[in-house]
DNA sequence: CTTGTTATATGCAGTCTGCATGCATATAAA
DNA sequence: TTTATATGCATGCAGACTGCATATAACAAG
């Protein structure tokens, strides 16, 4: 009973949190839930093919094809050709790289203001325990890219991520 | 630096766990990510407007009249007459109770599962960190419903929800 | 009764999405 | 080398959902 009443406040900050970082986020590049990771995934990996891409976004490939047009018309996103030559290579342009960082910063923004209420030693306990729930969270690979579509990786490093490291080597 | 890393892992997880969230009851109730907050809402407060309704689920009252037209057209909600004429009181059928019980029940099986690596005493520190979050979150009355648009207010009532405690009473 | 407000409903257009398909390139087998 | 299969990108098409502008009906006030 009491366990019920932690998931629905659980519920409820997952669903408010997201609802303020997709208005920041979308609101920064247009195009859709989608594009802001689009944008923050492709200045991780640069020179990502289409595919690799919509993996990591979610969508299907069309979809992820249409959204790289629009943020090609915009001016934020290149593409180049790849070592194979049926892949795209994809790349920010400087004004890419703005944008992403301007996304990258809004979202920080949001998220930091959201825990200002919380002491240092709360934060510390926090994070403990959101590692924990983290770890155990990501289903494989592109899974684990999917739920760090829009985290900034210079933050937090590959190595100290809990949902990638909850990724099985092969 | 620490804090940036916290926040990370917080807008990763309330990704992740929105993600999930928005699978599970918008596979319940399709028409898109409003329909299962349409169904939860017409629950708690039966015979409300359209325009009660749109401001809680976050449309604009034309997008919540297709979407009611929709989810009567499924047979899950009753348009009736309310008592102000131009006013439209909204109802769940026998099929919309079930269909929202349904939904809240999805909703509690992942967030449970999220929670399931937390021993009872992790848990009971996480929901008065949750508290305190949420608490600072609200910018309102309507904020405030929107913001609990999926709980089940069954488990989380009213005089003890951090979010409805947080609006100014007038 | 006239005017203004509130609430619902609809025509229209726009955005984003997925499915099915076409086309080019790469890889493996014969 | 030729043939068959797989991979990756692009596009036609249709569908779902949304918002804006507007129309209609009901209430409220003078």
């Amino acid at each position: 009973m009491s366990d019920e009443r932690t998931a629905n406040l659980l519920g409820a900050l997952a669903l408010a949190l997201t609802d303020r970082l997709v208005g920041e986020t979308e609101m920064r590049a247009s195009h859709g839930a989608a594009a802001p990771a689009a944008l923050v995934g492709i200045g991780v990996a640069p020179g990502c093919s289409i595919d690799i891409l919509a993996r990591t976004i979610g969508l299907t490939h069309s979809a992820t094809v249409r959204l790289v047009d629009r943020l090609a018309a915009d001016g934020l996103v290149e593409r180049r050709s790849g070592a194979d030559g049926r892949a795209v290579a994809l790349y920010l342009t400087r004004r890419g790289h703005a944008r992403r960082r301007a996304i990258l910063k809004g979202r920080e923004k949001v998220l930091a203001e959201a825990l200002s209420p919380l002491s240092a030693d709360e934060k510390a306990i926090l994070t403990a325990q959101m590692e924990t729930l983290l770890g155990t969270f990501t289903r494989g690979r592109q899974h684990a890219d999917h739920i760090c579509r829009l985290c900034d990786e210079d933050v937090c490093p590959q190595e100290r991520c809990p949902v990638e490291c909850a990724v099985p080597k092969p």
